[in-house]
DNA sequence: CAAAATCTGGCAAGCGCTTGCCATACTCAT
DNA sequence: ATGAGTATGGCAAGCGCTTGCCAGATTTTG
């Protein structure tokens, strides 16, 4: 009926603004504020209009919308790898607080590799009103330019200038570090992550200076790719050092040196302590459970697309406290 | 410099093809073949075209673009649970696909909301070329007047007249039940999923079938939200029903049972047996590790990208073959 | 060498929607 | 009754880009 002479075959075309407004017998614009400024036009005339559109299954092309605005209603979230359950807290918050906002929440994955980064960022550029960038693995200047395009705002990222939330990582790495020590644990080996990752350097640097304080050792081993399947790679290593504990980059890398160790017949904790980043999904029953370092992502997330859309003047940096969960993973070193 | 005179604060206008044309001394129109129909342009304009291009930083607005040509080079996949390590495999392989197409992917999470994959929809519709539904919680009608204004291909899920990849999870269930019933058991209890989910249906009606034709029985229990937090829920009652196996509608849930027969000291596979679905991250070091239905999920990610992309009249339904992967939670079941 | 074919670049009409501005038509005070 | 003020609808100019069509220039062909 209402269906445009369709040729048949194919999609039929959409209901536009202006197939309502013949169909309605008024002006395009009064349609466009009938439907998006209530106040500004007749009531009758808005229900008419309002009726008709609903009739006619008029759906606003966002696209179009967009154009003229310059608001899309959209954000995204790039994380660097998606199978990372680390990511679940922060992408739920983010969503129910996008949503609450009124927008849509993306989500794309960037597999650790900045050329995709970049290549997403491209393609969403110009068609989402933001984005939370997810440990990124961009250089400060790209991120700065970008951020004149478009805002953004980082996570477990510090560069001058933009805003970002972190979880306190180094004070993370002092709670390891205090829990190992007291343990007895003297000689400790950091099995790193990504070079390009900001975080890996924070954990790292924060490790050593904590160690030092207390008078334990910890060297560096890697990088490693963190993933399960780095695993095996990293316990050897790790193990090679002769440390009675291996603190990982973060949980992922270390389940996969469990799951190695385990496979070996080391005995952990018995032979040595594991110790992640993350708390993510599966490290409280893995087995042995890990102990790890939590923060609450979850508001991360929350505070993250408050930060987009906030839109003031100047940068916020802002610190997640982080917790040390005690499981299973850790003991004090075997003696001698 | 060439930055247009902005007013000092807020981000600076971007870069126009207009821009570009009157710094190259041509027409837009000639701007936009250089770029992206360079045959149709000398390549001598084109050359000097794209180095102002390229100097004055412009960057093509993928909204204007996508207007007049109705193309917007991004695809959407919609999860109805971002969280649940299932969907990886399936993100992975439908990003790949759409990358070497030359698309982005989107995903977005509906959190097992009808609503919510509506609003999302809404939203998405016009600017994405497709949209690729995991488990889709719409009605039959809805999905297929989706159809009608965006190509659609559908994910476990099975509606006449749209395209859908579809894990055997029949045959998974056969699967389950063959070993189940070889070990010995003789009384299985389903844990059932969310009433919505297709595959909940698909998996209930081949597992009653399968343990009747070899003379065992099964109950249904639930609907549990398939999570890790439905476990003592479904724990519960599925050991009230004296089942020696229990059998959940996926690993989460199954991951949630395990757990709480753990604090409660039930033994698995001692006193009962556990299988799930999906073969999660978490289902092979979780503990007992978990027997479980594994299907190719990364394969299904890029067929129905595919499948997106072909656009070919008519709808086409494929099947992922399953396979039983069997772990520690499954073993004869003690006697008497 | 003229005619036909091919190149190249520009013009301008949109894509579907928003919004500043204007013109009526009312509604009230005065 | 009159002028000011307000409510309501329409006009039209874009937003930034693509593309069909046209025309002048250049090359090819018989």
């Amino acid at each position: 009926m209402a269906d445009g002479g369709g040729r048949g075959t194919g999609r039929p075309r959409a209901v536009t603004l202006l197939d309502v407004a013949r169909e309605a017998g008024v002006a395009t614009s009064t349609v466009s504020r009938a439907l998006s400024d209530p106040g500004r036009v007749n009531a009758r005339t808005r229900e008419h209009v309002a009726a008709v559109a609903q009739r006619m299954g008029y759906r606003p092309n966002r696209l179009a919308q967009a154009l003229p605005t310059g608001r899309t209603g959209s954000l995204a979230v790039l994380v660097p790898d998606i199978t990372n359950p680390h990511n679940f807290g922060l992408v739920r918050g983010a969503e129910a607080q996008a949503r609450a906002a009124g927008s849509t929440l993306l989500i794309a994955d960037t597999r650790e590799s900045p050329d995709l980064e970049t290549a997403h960022l491209e393609g969403l550029g110009s068609s989402v009103d933001g984005v939370v960038l997810v440990s990124s693995r961009l250089a400060d200047a790209d991120l700065r330019r970008l951020a004149e395009r478009i805002p953004v705002v980082l996570f477990n990222r510090r560069v001058e200038g933009l805003s970002s939330v972190a979880t306190d990582s180094a004070d993370g790495s002092r709670q390891i570090v205090d829990h190992l020590v007291s343990l007895g644990h003297r000689s400790i080996a950091y099995l790193a992550g990504p070079e390009a990752a900001w975080s890996d350097r924070q954990r790292w640097t924060a490790l050593s200076s904590a160690a030092e304080a207390l008078g334990a050792s910890v060297v560096r081993c890697g990088p490693f790719h963190p993933t399960l399947d780095s695993g095996p790679a990293a316990a050897g290593i790790g193990l090679a050092t002769g440390a009675t504990a291996l603190v990982a980059f973060n949980d992922l890398l270390a389940i996969g040196v469990l799951r190695t160790l385990e496979q070996r017949g080391v005995e952990v904790p018995g032979r040595v302590s594991v110790v992640g980043f993350d708390d993510i999904f599966g490290s409280d029953f893995c087995s042995p459970p890990l102990t790890t370092v939590a923060a609450p992502v979850e508001e991360a997330g929350r505070t993250l697309v408050d930060l987009l859309l906030a839109r003031r003047e100047g940068s916020t940096e802002l610190t997640m406290p982080t917790q040390l969960r005690i499981r299973a993973s850790t003991a004090a070193p075997r003696i001698g």
